[in-house]
DNA sequence: GGCCAAGTCGAGGGCACCCTCGACTTATGC
DNA sequence: GCATAAGTCGAGGGTGCCCTCGACTTGGCC
C-alpha cells in the first residue's frame, strides 16, 4: 500500500535505485553505521540527493531489511514443519544465524532494538512468534528446558550478534554448546 | 620499577590524583570509550593539563588496570585451590563475569583486544594460564568436554561482555546454560 | 524548441571528539 | 621576596560525521 504520489522522473528513479543498491551492499559488508556519505559516493550520488530520496538513515533500513527479513519466515516455516520438535528449534537457530553471519546490517537489525520501522518490527514479531512455538512445542516435547524463554533468545541472539562479529568461523561452536546446555535434563 | 624522575610539584601530584580518579570512575560507569574532555572535566581539571600527564589515553589505562587485574589473580588462585575440577571451573568463570559486570571498563579491557601494555597483557596472560589449567584439570576428570579451548574462553568473553553489557541482570542465566553446555557427555 | 517543476549538487554550518601550543600562573629553592 | 622551572589553562585547528539550502541542471510535456 504505497501512498499514490507522482511518478519520479526517470533520473530520480534511476538515482534512487543506485542508492538503495549502495546502501545494501554497505549495510552487509559494514552494518548499519556506514556514513551516509559513503552511501552516496559508492551510488556516485551527491550527498544532497542521497537526503532527498532518503531523509534519515531508517529510510534505508525500512526500503531495505522487509525483504530481508521475509527469509526469517522461510527458515521459520521450514522448522514449524519439522515433525521433530527438537531438530526443528536446533535447525532453527543455525538458519537464523546462518543468515546473520551473512549479513552484517542483518546482523546488526536483529541485534539492536531500533526505533524500527513497523514493517520491520512486524517482520521481527513474525520471526519471535515463530520462535515461540518452536519453543513450546520442544518444551512440551520435553526436549528443551522447561525454562526457557523467547527473552532468552533475544539475548543469545544478541550475544550472537556479538560472536559473529568477531570471529565469523567460530560462530557454530559456540552456538553447539549453547544449545547443548539447552536440552532438559533427563536426571 | 618507575623510572626515576624528579618529584612531582605539590600542584601537578594533587592533579594526577585527580584524574586517575576521575578516569577510573568513568571506565567503570560508561567504559573505556569515555571522551578525555569528561574525564577533565571530572577532574575539575582542564584538558591540556590532562593531555600533559596523560598523552594518551592508553595511558589511563595502563595506570589503572594492573591494580583490577590482580583480582583476577585472586579468583584465579581460589580457582586452582578448589579439589573439585569442575566446580573450579565453573565457579571461576562466575567469578570472572562477576568482576566483569562490575565494572565496564574492565568488562571492555577483556572484551577487546586492545595494543595493551605490557603490564595489562600480563595480567591477561595470568588469567588465562589459571583458566587453561582449571580447563586441562577439569577435561582430565572427564567432566568438561574434552574439546574445550583457550580460543572458546576467549569467544565466551567477548560474548559475556556483550550480554552483561545489554542485561546486566541476566546474565548468569546465559552464562548457566553455556556452562551447562559445558558439561562431558556421559554416552 | 522552450518552459518549469522536479531533481541534482556540494559548499558550508553544526556537533562531538581529538590534540597542540603559546600565554599565563605558581610552587619551590635560594 | 624573587627568579624560574614546572605546571595550568583553554582557545583553536583538525577530523569525521551529520544535515540544509540556495543555485544550478535537466527530463518531459506543450
Amino acid at each position: 500500500m504505497v501512498t499514490a504520489s507522482r511518478p519520479l522522473r526517470a533520473d530520480a528513479a534511476r538515482n534512487r535505485e543506485k542508492l538503495l543498491a549502495a546502501a545494501a551492499e554497505l549495510f552487509a559488508e559494514r552494518g548499519l553505521d556506514v556514513p551516509l556519505e559513503h552511501i552516496a559516493r559508492r551510488a556516485e550520488v551527491s550527498i544532497g540527493t542521497l537526503y532527498k530520496h532518503f531523509p534519515t538513515r531508517e529510510d534505508f533500513t525500512t526500503a531495505i531489511f522487509p525483504e530481508r527479513l521475509a527469509a526469517l519466515d522461510v527458515i521459520g516455516a521450514k522448522a514449524l514443519a519439522d515433525s521433530d520438535p527438537w531438530h526443528a528449534f536446533a535447525g532453527y537457530l543455525e538458519d537464523l544465524y546462518t543468515l546473520q553471519a551473512e549479513d552484517r546490517g542483518l546482523n546488526d537489525v536483529l541485534a539492536r532494538d531500533l526505533p524500527n520501522a513497523p514493517e520491520v518490527v512486524s517482520a521481527c514479531h513474525r520471526g519471535t512468534s515463530h520462535v515461540g512455538t518452536l519453543i513450546t512445542r520442544a518444551i512440551e516435547a520435553g526436549t528443551l528446558r522447561a525454562d526457557y524463554t523467547i527473552a532468552d533468545m533475544a539475548t543469545l541472539t544478541r550475544a550472537m550478534a556479538q560472536v559473529i562479529r568477531d570471529s565469523p568461523s567460530e560462530w557454530r561452536r559456540f552456538l553447539s554448546i549453547y544449545v547443548e546446555g539447552l536440552r532438559a535434563r533427563t536426571p
